[in-house]
DNA sequence: CTGTGTCTTTCATTTCACGCAACACCCCGC
DNA sequence: GCGGGGTGTTGCGTGAAATGAAAGACACAG
């Protein structure tokens, strides 16, 4: 049933933008599933639907007809859905995994959308280390997660970046003077201690660490206690408690940017809750 | 696509019949996957589509809205396909086995309509001894069998019976007052044969077998010439080139009636021709 | 309480769709 | 000519989904 709307869904997509990549970047299907999914619908029609030139895609003759079929009857089924939507899709429950500061700074704006448009679905909201978000959301725990996402991301996953802060060196204001030779304060792992290793490496320095805590937060306490200098997110910064007991000492070059991403099972795109989800977050 | 279609066929046809056995036969599922197909449906929507009581099944409120819904999509899909067909449904090949007499007595009307629809269809007629005839379809050297059909098939094979013949006992016309003790001459092996057997052990006798032939028509042959007394199908006996020199002995209790069926492969029932013989050789 | 006609569930098997990775192809710039 | 980025496609292993056979639940009749 809603399995072959899909292919239709697809198919209509591909005909618009006539390019398979990025119709597959924006349905969420692996370029290789989006080719058979086409050679299966022109199989089964019997009849070319796209030419491929190497100039890119193009509707045939057969193509655009199919087109017409396609959006009438996708339109029929809207139609009916709409008149008979199902009851299920409108509730449910939500487990959303953040860190603390996206809590903050980034959820509300972030769900606002998906909030307004399902006011009836519940929405479970856990927060921890930045680091075990991955891993709640890969044990099923949770269903998404905002958090720093790293480069590969295990198997299952699939995330889009939602903001882009910087990593900022910070110090006790009172010790502004230190400069960036002093006693750091790095986060005990996760994507800010990798991102400052690189920083390090890359000037061809071993910093004196002073202190690894676990959380961002914990990391900035010490920090404001003049314990040395630390490595966070600009976003974690304007967020913090103690944000007025600090001050960012420049850096050249400054380290990367840091993204921050949903990210949730590739699987429960399908799941109509989490597809609105991932649509209602997106651009 | 296509197995969508499916899905609302088989709703429709159960809206119809409001009988799960009835249409599970009559669109050749098994009663389980028509009762999941529908769970399918009803889960997929949301709502119930059928009240099943005790006393039968009936539409719901929901299922005669959703029936018009599948009645319109259905219609647009047969309106696109009717417009725009699949050249490859409409030629091909067939292989068909048959034994001698089924293609003499029973094919030219079997396959008429078949022919009818679809001429450009090459058929390719194998005959060959009833035997042999699940073996052929099995190792996948015929698409369809016309033969007497086991009451248990292999396992990937399905069948309906095409027509029923009554076993006869036959013997020569100047041996006719021979009666029912005489030698007999019994097929080598198959069904004939084992219905044979039955008829005997219900009787409590042990036939004088004078020949064991291998095929229907050399056992007539035999029996003209005065062999013995033989058992072929009627149909058999009807077609023989030797019935003027043949009559049929009475027998009590007759032996059981002999079904012929049509047999293909389950999995070749969704190719479009197959499912196009399958059907135009049905009731 | 057995038999009969329903529809559903359990189980093992097969089939199918998917993503990953490798591939083939083309065009472009040097 | 020859890498390099950007196309779309194919080989392959895996995991989910659909299937049929058979057993099960349930109501009802004799």
């Amino acid at each position: 049933m809603v399995n072959d709307h899909r292919e239709l869904r697809l198919f209509l997509h591909l005909a618009q933008t006539l390019n398979f990549g990025r119709t597959s970047l924006d349905c969420h299907v692996s370029p290789a599933t989006l080719t058979r999914t086409v050679q299966r619908l022109e199989a089964g029609l019997g009849h070319q639907l796209f030419d491929r030139g190497p100039r890119g895609v193009s509707l045939t003759a057969e193509g655009h007809r199919f087109r017409a079929y396609a959006i009438e009857a996708l339109g029929l089924w809207r139609t009916y859905r709409e008149e008979h939507p199902d009851p299920a899709e409108l509730t449910g429950r939500l487990a959303v995994f953040a860190t603390v500061t996206a809590c903050q700074a980034l959820l509300p704006d972030l769900l606002a959308p998906f909030r307004a448009a399902h006011p009836q679905v519940r929405l479970d909201l856990r927060t921890g280390d930045a680091a075990a978000a991955l891993a709640r959301l890969d044990e099923g725990e949770v269903d998404a997660a905002v958090a720093g996402i790293p480069a590969r991301l295990p198997g299952p996953l699939v995330s889009r970046t939602v903001a882009v802060t910087e990593l900022v060196f910070v110090t006790a204001r009172d010790r502004a003077d230190a400069g960036l030779d002093g006693p750091f304060v790095l986060p005990h792992r996760g994507l800010v201690r990798e991102a400052a290793d690189r920083w390090f490496r890359g000037r061809g320095v071993t910093p004196d660490v002073a202190a690894e805590p676990d959380g961002h937060e914990g990391l900035l306490t010490l920090v404001a206690l003049g314990c040395g200098t630390g490595v966070v997110p600009r976003l974690v910064l304007d967020n913090s408690a103690v944000r007025d007991r600090l001050t960012v000492l420049p850096a050249t070059p400054p380290p990367e940017p840091f993204p921050i991403g949903l990210c949730v099972r590739r699987t429960d795109l399908r799941r109509p809750l989490m597809s609105a989800l991932w649509s209602l977050t997106g651009p």
